[in-house]
DNA sequence: CCAAAAGTGTTCATCGTACACCCATGT
DNA sequence: ACATGGGTGTACGATGAACACTTTTGG
């Protein structure tokens, strides 16, 4: 029988087998001028598979719960800490990985590409890949992405996951753009613009984006208490 | 380091330790006459923990994938194969189970209460509790309760789970107690009715129920082939 | 002065919601 | 005859979708 108990709590479940349980984790990522979501892939710099692309992905350690090891596995990539990240599904087919049996508990990361450590990621040989790219990866992690990519879809329409993407600052055109690479296709922005503003979720600054125009955009925040008092009053985000 | 690997596969991955991986099943059951939504329980048999109400679960065993696991676990308790069942989210907390470091996969299953084993179930210490009268579960469990039930109604809105629930024959008040005892509200008859008709997934059968009024309901079937053509129209189930 | 992106309103069809009475029948 | 649950239609407001022109300004 695999496993023996180590630690010291008492041992109510013996005789049962233990499994090694991964966690993998979809980090997408967008670049405020971008048109088109990213995936951070890497070239896997071992066996079985080395070479191959892949999730970026670690085993759960003894003390530490699933969150945590998810968390601890982005932060090594990127050096971002407290990313927003949520559970995606757990993969558990005896044979999905070639090296052994592994339960994989899948994440979902969005993230600021501005903001990641571009030498950390590099030198673990990862690169953002944009989703009309994407490459064979190996085991599962291809069904991983797009059931991730069927969640974030879902999510973004119900819930202000978006601004997880974006500066503090952004401008509704780059709102609208990033919409517009989540669900692959395009909105009017007649009518993005006023859904968007009658929620009443964005603050209007002073300041102008000059970058994309020479009329400039004025830039907006995303204002997270309103959005926790309208959610007490029975408010749902739509988009 | 915990584990050690036993199978015919090279050992890629040793020095990692192994954690025992348990699979816990949410069972919803209800009774084309009921008015409200039940949770299968039982009393936990065996330490830590033993006499107190729980989910049942079990562990997974090294050659089976995690569905399999939940639809062994199902079919021991109930009887029922088969039975639709989704994967809800994992637990991984280290200390979430006092007996030892356990990572559960919950899972979701819908059941004719009417269809199941009662020997069956007897013989567990299975109990058909109704959500108001839950009680206090072990562990994390009434956390995956309250999950459970949010993942229901998320998806019986928009997928036609609800006939997992109900006999192929059913009426259309039985329908809509079913949808009133999942969300937990009411539904105006005529605007239920409309909705339910207009979609075109029913078929009107010739045959009456007459247990619950003089006049009698009409019984319908769900037709699933309909719903699979309509589906490749881009058809979308809304309820 | 012109190119390029930002910003702005109205119309129409659709859908969800509210609402009250007649029907069939077993007792 | 009456009580009980089954069955039916309409009107109104809200919401989502389609659609074209003006504004600003750097070059």
């Amino acid at each position: 029988m695999n496993g023996r108990i180590l630690n010291k709590k008492m041992d109510f479940y013996a005789n049962h087998t233990r499994i090694l349980v991964a966690v993998d984790s979809i980090i997408f990522g967008f670049n405020e001028n971008d048109t088109e979501l990213k995936v951070l892939l890497l070239k896997r710099k071992f066996e079985p598979a080395k070479g191959e692309w892949s999730l970026m992905g670690g085993f759960v350690r003894p003390e530490e719960s699933l969150d945590e090891a998810a968390q601890r596995i982005v932060l090594q990539l990127t050096g971002l800490d407290n990313v927003y990240m949520e559970q995606l599904y757990s993969f558990g087919d005896p044979d999905r990985d070639p090296g052994g049996r592994i339960i994989s508990v899948s994440y979902v990361s969005l993230i600021k590409i501005n903001e990641y450590d571009r030498e950390l990621a590099k030198h673990h040989g990862a690169f953002w890949i944009p989703l009309s790219e994407l490459p064979k990866l190996i085991f599962d992690h291809n069904d991983m992405v797009s059931k991730a990519l069927r969640k974030l879809r879902i999510r973004a329409r119900t819930q202000p996951i978006g601004f997880e993407l974006l500066p503090e600052k952004f401008t509704i055109p780059q709102l609208q753009r990033l919409y517009e690479a989540i669900y692959q296709a395009p909105f009017d922005k007649r009518n993005f613009r006023r859904k968007v503003l009658t929620m009443g979720l964005l603050d209007k600054l002073d300041e102008k984006e000059k970058e994309t125009s020479k009329k400039g955009a004025y830039y907006y925040k995303f204002n997270a208490t309103k959005y926790e008092e309208l959610l007490q009053g029975g408010f749902n985000f739509e988009l």
